[in-house]
RNA sequence: GGAGGUAUAGCUCAGCUGGUUAGAGCGCUUGCUUGACAUGCAAGAGGUCAUAGGUUCAAGUCCUAUUAUCUCCACCA
């Protein structure tokens, strides 16, 4: 082995092993089922370290429950995320002097499918030198032909039920993509504006005006009411009247509608239906007429009248300079406030109205809702449940048409001979009324619509099969709290409609990864990490422990590399502590655990804490709190395993006795075998490339081999106790030396009077304190002349010191522990007068704090004793 | 504007259903090539657990308010 951890030497070798052997892999069959469907990647991107937190804890469940003995089936795949990918194919077209047009729908797929054939299997690789768990042979992409029947089928379905429906609605324009956005797509971003005062004349009433405010006076032009809040006294009477519509001429009511803020602005609203989202359902209230005053790309058309042409900007100048040359703009004021972006292109949005595809979504957001609520569907951590009602009840229609080409297209087909309008699971060429050609709807569907079928689309439906049958319906979904309400609740709704059964039971949610000062990674900030340089750097499982060590559920987490280095000295450990076993298992006779004899107090204290620890990270792992799993671990490998146990069985290991050193290489073996299996879910490579060379191998690999069970039977409570005596014996004597000055490599001889009852012990343990506590030789009697002295459970240890000691330094120490001490007491004494303490309190809490004051009395009265000896 | 999270050592975080002397890693100080590991070993310094109240025999832990900070949702002309 080498002197350290060099993942680069291994990592590869192991992840082809595992592929060869099909251990990833999953069928129907006799045990029972664990599946999670990853959340599919897109296709235009790399591998970031949001993903590499994501499916760590992923795969770190699966490879648990494989241990554990279940069928295990991790469904990896991509998403074809049609907006993303297309924007990003037009941008390099641009910069190739190519646009869409040029080279047609059919062109532009042929590129777009090129597009992916080289990009799409760049991030499973990544994925791979991760060393994800994935079942490869059914990789998934949500256009591929599995999941574009599933989505043909749905849309089929939802359209002859009447859930799919084409309407006129206000949408999210994006007039340089030329495409709706949804409403999750558009950002908003506090721009300083100003609003404009307008005044707007009373028809048939000279000098009467009402004055209405604004923030977009371009869309005047488009105005078909002015709205007052109905008890704003101001207004009531001019509820009812016409307004004559300035530049345009046209007469327009004045209506009374709760949506008014009587306290913002003047009070009265222009409404523009055609123009903006709350005056759109104003319109719809009130019945008023929609006049679309631009065009797709934002400019004025023909509604405009003399503004025609002119773009959205410019028609606001002209706007508001004629209002001013008519003496009708009152004022203007700046105004802060928020503005829509689209999240692709940055181009501000215009809401307009047109005609789109619609899904009606309160009929399925009703079992969508139930099922969360009858905790049939589960959120970790809960509070995430809030985030998803509150978006299921507000629940409105999901425009799911985009002007794109690259996407799953619209199977509406539609007759322009005689007007039959149907949606087809087969494309239709022919009208089936008429005879006459028949042309597909131009749009393709929103990306979430293929995703929101991910759960089963994947396994095979529509189709029955086994995988349907065995794996549906999924276990755990594991995902970032920021897409919750675009895939997780769609999923949810889609699953209960589609296959009657919800597409998983539990939803594990975690945070996002920021940087080491808390800002979300971002290319513009430039502080992103990529975990690709980071494996190269320290190795996969040091980027993984990094990440999942210590997060909490939901928590986002900080991450710098400061961070990597030290869990790839944790590896290095792990690797070390392995080498040294390895290394003192030549000429031995390797024993199983139950065939050992005498265990030694220490072989039984380690056994004992490995137990332990066994059952907290199986207690932990149940609950996919993989964070939590692993701090343990890291805990128990280095803090105990490696800091006592490998140290204290050196004793044994260089001694004479043949039947020790056999019994002690073998628990040694067994511990990191065991402890191996506990962190492979979390570390796979550098775990399988250790227990490879195990002599005491359960399995052919680690990956299949069991997972360690909880054995009750292992407490040895009172050998716990006499080690952890010991280690509080060496830490003091460690500690003595320290403040006495004595050089880290010299040694000393060591005195013990044992306590009362201790004496055996005593001389069982002695070589071992020797050992770790840096002595010449131990003693069982009090030195001549003066000496430092300890007060400890096993009896006084006293370390003749001769010139080396300073007399009043020692006192000061003495001084120093008694009034520690004292204050101990003092607590103790405190809370026991306490009359409600000794009333309520459970009497084994009351039992423990009266021992708890005896032993410090005890103490007390032994380091008085030292501190006269040394007068 | 609405909802939620977080606040514990210089930094990143543990601390379960209230009950050890509030813990770990990194960083820092000091000393060590102690027969696996200097990607290491040992010892140590460092915290009035955000603030103010409250419940309780007992509060880092539960409740209320405040402050700071982050996130999500909505988007008011």
């Amino acid at each position: 082995m080498n002197k350290t951890y060099d993942p680069k030497s291994f990592e590869e070798r192991i992840y082809k092993k595992w592929l060869d052997n099909k251990y990833f892999h999953a069928e129907p069959s006799e045990k029972e089922p664990f599946t999670i469907v990853i959340p599919p990647p897109n296709i235009t991107g790399q591998l970031h370290i949001g993903h590499a937190l994501d499916d760590t804890i992923q795969d770190a469940i699966i490879r648990y429950k494989r241990m554990k003995g279940f069928e295990t089936l991790w469904l990896p795949g991509t998403d074809h995320a049609s907006i993303a990918t297309e924007v990003k194919i037009v941008e390099k077209m641009r910069e190739e002097g190519i646009t869409k047009d040029d080279l047609g729908r059919e062109g532009f797929l042929k590129r777009a499918y090129e597009w992916k054939a080289q990009y799409g299997g760049r991030i499973v690789e990544q994925l791979k030198k991760m060393g994800f768990s994935c079942d490869w042979d059914r990789l998934a992409f949500t256009m591929d032909e599995r999941c574009s029947k599933a989505v043909r089928e749905v849309f089929v379905k939802m359209y002859e039920k009447g859930l799919i429906y084409q309407g006129d609605r206000i949408i999210n324009w994006c007039p340089k993509c030329q495409t709706a956005i949804s409403d999750a797509e558009v950002e908003y971003e506090a721009e300083e504006g100003h609003l404009w005062h307008l005044k707007y004349p009373i028809d048939g009433e000279e000098n009467e005006y009402i004055i209405v405010a604004t923030t977009r006076p371009e869309t005047m032009l488009g105005d078909t009411a002015v709205a007052v809040n109905p008890h704003d006294k101001r207004y009531t009477k001019l509820v009812g009247k016409m307004i004559k519509l300035p530049l345009v001429g046209r007469l327009i009511p004045i209506v009374a509608d709760r949506y008014v803020d009587k306290a913002f602005g003047t009070g009265a609203v222009k409404i523009t239906p055609a123009h903006d989202p709350n005056d759109f359902e104003v319109g719809v209230r009130h019945d008023l007429p929609v006049i679309r005053v631009m065009n797709d790309d934002a400019t004025m058309n023909e509604n405009a009248g003399a503004y025609a042409g002119l773009t959205r900007e410019e028609a606001r100048k002209a706007i508001v300079a004629d209002f001013d040359k008519l003496g009708l703009l009152v004022k203007t004021e700046t105004h802060q406030h928020n503005v829509g972006h689209c999240y692709r292109c940055h181009t501000s949005i215009e809401p307009i109205v047109s005609k789109q595809w619609f899904v009606k979504m309160k009929e399925l957001a009703e079992p969508a809702i139930k099922a969360v609520l009858d905790k049939e569907i589960v959120f970790m951590p809960k509070r995430f449940e809030k985030t998803y009602l509150h978006w299921m009840n507000n629940i409105r229609d999901w425009c799911i048409s985009r002007q794109l080409w690259w996407g799953h297209r619209i199977p509406v087909f539609y007759c322009d001979a005689c007007g039959y309008t149907t949606a087809s699971r087969e494309d239709l060429t022919v009208c089936p009324v008429c005879g006459q050609p028949m042309r597909q709807d131009e749009d393709v569907l929103d990306t979430w619509f293929s995703s929101a079928l991910w759960p089963f689309a994947t396994l095979g439906w529509p189709d029955n099969n086994p995988d349907l049958e065995y794996f549906y319906p999924t276990n755990v979904l594991v995902t970032g709290y920021d897409i919750i309400t675009f895939w997780v609740s769609r999923m949810i709704f889609s699953g209960l409609e589609h296959m009657g059964e919800k597409p998983f039971s539990e939803v594990l949610i975690h945070g996002i990864v920021r940087d080491a000062l808390g800002r979300k990674m971002s290319k513009s900030l430039g502080n992103g990490v990529d975990p690709l340089l980071l494996i190269e750097k320290y190795g996969a499982d040091s980027l993984r422990y990094s990440l999942v060590n210590g997060i909490s559920a939901g928590g986002d987490i900080r991450f710098s590399e400061d961070k990597m280095e030290s869990y790839r000295n944790f590896m290095n450990k792990i690797w070390n502590a392995s080498r040294f076993v390895l290394m003192n298992c030549e000429n031995v006779k390797i024993k199983d655990i139950s065939e050992i004899k005498k265990l030694t107090p220490f072989d039984k204290w380690i056994l004992s804490r490995l137990n332990a620890v066994t059952a907290q990270v199986t207690k932990f792992m149940d609950k996919y709190e993989v964070g939590l799993a692993a701090a343990k671990l890291y805990e128990f490998i280095w803090n105990q395993f490696c800091d006592w146990y490998i140290e204290l069985s050196k004793t044994a290991l260089y001694s004479d006795d043949e039947e020790k050193r056999n019994d002690t290489v073998s628990v040694l073996l067994y511990v990191l075998r065991e402890t191996l299996k506990l962190v492979h879910p979390i570390i796979p490579f550098v775990t399988e490339e250790i227990y490879d060379a195990l002599p005491n191998k359960d399995a052919e690999d680690i990956m299949i081999s069991p997972y360690p069970v909880y054995d009750r039977k292992r407490a040895y409570r009172k050998d716990v106790a006499t080690t952890e005596m010991v280690m509080e014996v060496i830490k003091s004597i460690r500690n003595l030396r320290r403040e006495m000055n004595v050089s880290q490599n010299k040694r000393t001889a060591i005195h013990i009077v044992p306590a009362e009852g201790m004496e055996k012990t005593a001389k069982k343990i002695a070589s071992y304190i020797e050992k770790l506590a840096m002595g010449s030789s131990v003693a069982f009697n009090e030195p001549e002349g003066k000496n430092a002295s300890l007060v400890t459970a096993l009896g006084k240890v006293f370390i003749p010191m001769g010139d080396l000691i300073d007399f009043d330094k020692e006192r000061e120490r003495i001084k120093a522990e008694i009034a520690k001490t004292e204050d101990e007491i003092a607590r103790a004494q405190g809370k026991l007068n306490n009359q409600g303490f000794v009333a309520k309190a459970p009497a084994a809490l009351i039992e423990k704090e009266r021992e708890k004051l005896e032993k410090y009395i005890e103490l007390k009265k032994g380091l008085e004793e030292s501190l006269k000896n040394l007068d």
